[in-house]
DNA sequence: TTACAATGCTTGTATTTGCAACTAATGCTG
DNA sequence: CAGCATTAGTTGCAAATACAAGCATTGTAA
């Protein structure tokens, strides 16, 4: 009842409905885009996340996308596997290691942030510069992000 | 070797990342929603897909979803194994069904709006209402929902 | 009418994923 | 320092998922 509607079919004005369509939208663009760098959408998040900042332990890796512990396990594998990135024992405890990237790893990632923003925009195509800004701080805002600006 | 970090993250302002996010977090609150009322999270996009209109066969039903046909085929397989749904020949030709719910699938699909509901709401909690009434209709622009005002 | 393409749907199989149980190291309390 | 809780990470196995190949029906066009 948030909406008027008009004609208008109720998943098209639910938020969450909205949410699920473009995730997976994206998510088809992301896997095309991705494999012409030959790199796996399983590990593109981690990789992009170690391109940021590595020396991290997997726990604190994890912990920033939200995945599971075993995933981040299995993700880290593969990226170790691919020759991205490798594990480093923690100086501080024998427990964790610490996850730094490889040359080969880092030029990988370097081609991320063209594809990111190319397919950012792709989406965002029906939107005016104002609108895209717009979109991004309100969903900011609603993952709880905070704009210091 | 770290990543200097100049204030906000990539990640934190890329509409991509953002979406990812939500969905993974609306995610976890569907299904621990939907289990409250027995009802997989697998099959309750459809089931209140035919709640809002029935009597549509396989290949349409998962076109309004982007769901690949294998994949509705076996949730409609779902669906019917709840006793949730019925496939009825298709008048118009003998390689379809038309996908009808049953008394007991009405009901239960009734009990959806409320869910979807609170569970938009709960994840909008940070926006006031104007700024909900925005991002929905700016993720609706995004997605090519033509808002008829 | 025959042949070939497209539609609608299903299914075998390999890979991915998720849960829970596991090892190992470290921290904490008395 | 003994005992127990917590942290960090891994892995076996069952279930879910994705791809490609399949079948039957319908459309089209010579």
């Amino acid at each position: 009842m948030a909406q008027i509607s008009r004609g208008q079919k109720n998943r098209e004005s639910s938020f969450g409905f909205l949410i699920q369509t473009l995730g997976r939208r994206l998510d088809v663009t992301m896997r095309e885009r991705l494999k012409e760098v030959d790199i796996d959408v399983k590990i593109f998040a981690n990789l992009m996340l170690l391109y940021e900042a590595d020396g991290v332990n997997q726990r604190q890796l994890g912990k920033k996308l939200d995945f599971p512990e075993y995933y981040t396990s299995r993700n880290v594998d593969a990226l170790v596997k691919a020759g991205f990135a490798e594990r480093r024992p923690d100086p501080n405890s024998r427990r964790s290691f610490l996850i730094y990237l490889t040359e080969k790893g880092r030029k990988k990632a370097a081609q991320l942030p063209k594809i990111i923003a190319e397919t950012n925009e792709l989406h965002l195509k029906r939107l005016t510069l104002k609108e895209r800004k717009d979109v991004v701080a309100l969903l900011q805002k609603t993952v709880g992000i905070e704009t210091t600006s």
